[in-house]
DNA sequence: CTTACGGCCTGGGTGC
DNA sequence: TGCACCCAGGCCGTAA
């Protein structure tokens, strides 16, 4: 479920609530998501949650303890696909799959609920907070053109894979990665080093109008996503290729296709998005040559 | 460096 | 009603 705007939508409501408060108590359902359960207890009650922020697809919880020499610890939390973080009173009823409940000084809870449980819940020092993020890319909404337009020179992996990674941009998932493509108008197929200068300039920005977009309409809910106050996101409703298979484009009209790509899911205009034949990069090229 | 694939886990939808 | 099957917004490890 959740990609940048999604996740960006609950650390936005999870600002207005948790800098300041306490942790009291830790309580835990199923752990096998959690990297090491045990330091959750050990480490948390007592601690201060002193920031909540967004780095690619991850909340980041910076804890500082109550006394000055204390070592500060942060609470890395990644959704997965149907993880959801809200914040609620304690006595408030539970949904099924809550499986970390943080107790805080106000009384009221954070609650970590995850049907599949494929999210993840590590605990981290400041140094190795900075090692695990650094290894992520760029922020695709902070990126300049340059950064953004060198990630994808040489690179001879399909747009569709490349977009995903998050060594290369951090935080795009299947659905932005179809929308950002369709409104640049190139097919997922496309391999990064065969993209023309004007190509990138247009993914580019694609990318950053369909994040922003995104953010605005408080992400997009398929099916389990909420925000930290249980509301559903609208931008669903915009989508313009992804599951809307068979469907025209809003474009030109062609019936929108969907096919396995790098492995996912994708959906593109045929007509719009002009698919690749025979494809070589540049090595590849000089090397039959 | 890259792709392809299976696996993690649960639930919803479809078709028989 | 049951059941098999496919699909799902993420990501990791392995093999080729």
């Amino acid at each position: 479920m959740p990609e940048l705007p999604e996740v960006e939508t609950v650390v936005r409501g999870l600002q207005r609530v948790l800098p300041g408060r306490r942790i009291v108590e830790v309580r835990l359902g199923k752990t096998d998501f959690i990297e090491d359960p045990a330091a959750l207890g050990q480490h948390l009650p007592g601690r201060q949650i002193a920031s909540v922020r967004r780095t690619g697809k991850f909340i980041v919880l910076d804890l500082v303890g109550m006394n000055r020499d204390a070592q500060q610890f942060t609470l890395l939390i990644h959704l997965g696909m149907t993880g959801q973080i809200v914040t609620c009173a304690a006595a408030a009823p539970i949904a099924p799959h809550t499986h970390v409940f943080f107790a805080l000084d106000d009384g009221r809870e954070m609650r970590y609920t995850d049907i599949r449980r494929f999210g993840q819940m590590r605990i981290l020092t400041v140094e190795t907070r900075d090692a695990e993020l650094g290894k992520l890319g760029l922020d695709p909404l902070e990126a300049t053109e340059d950064e953004f337009v060198a990630k994808f020179l040489g690179r001879r992996a399909r747009l569709k894979a490349l977009l995903l990674d998050q060594r290369v941009l951090r935080g795009m998932g299947n659905i932005y990665t179809d929308e950002s493509l369709f409104r640049a108008r190139i097919h997922p197929k496309r391999l990064g080093a065969n993209l023309s200068s004007d190509e990138l300039h247009k993914l580019h920005r694609a990318v950053r109008e369909v994040l922003t977009e995104a953010i605005r309409l408080r992400g997009s809910s398929i099916s389990d996503y909420v925000d930290a106050d249980g509301q559903r996101g609208e931008f669903q409703l915009r989508h313009r290729v992804y599951q809307r298979e068979g469907k025209k484009c809003l474009r030109c009209g062609a019936a929108i296709q969907r096919a396995i790509v790098a492995g996912r899911s994708s959906y593109f205009c045929p007509k719009c998005q002009r698919e690749p034949r025979a494809q070589s990069s540049r090595r590849a090229k000089r090397k039959r040559a």
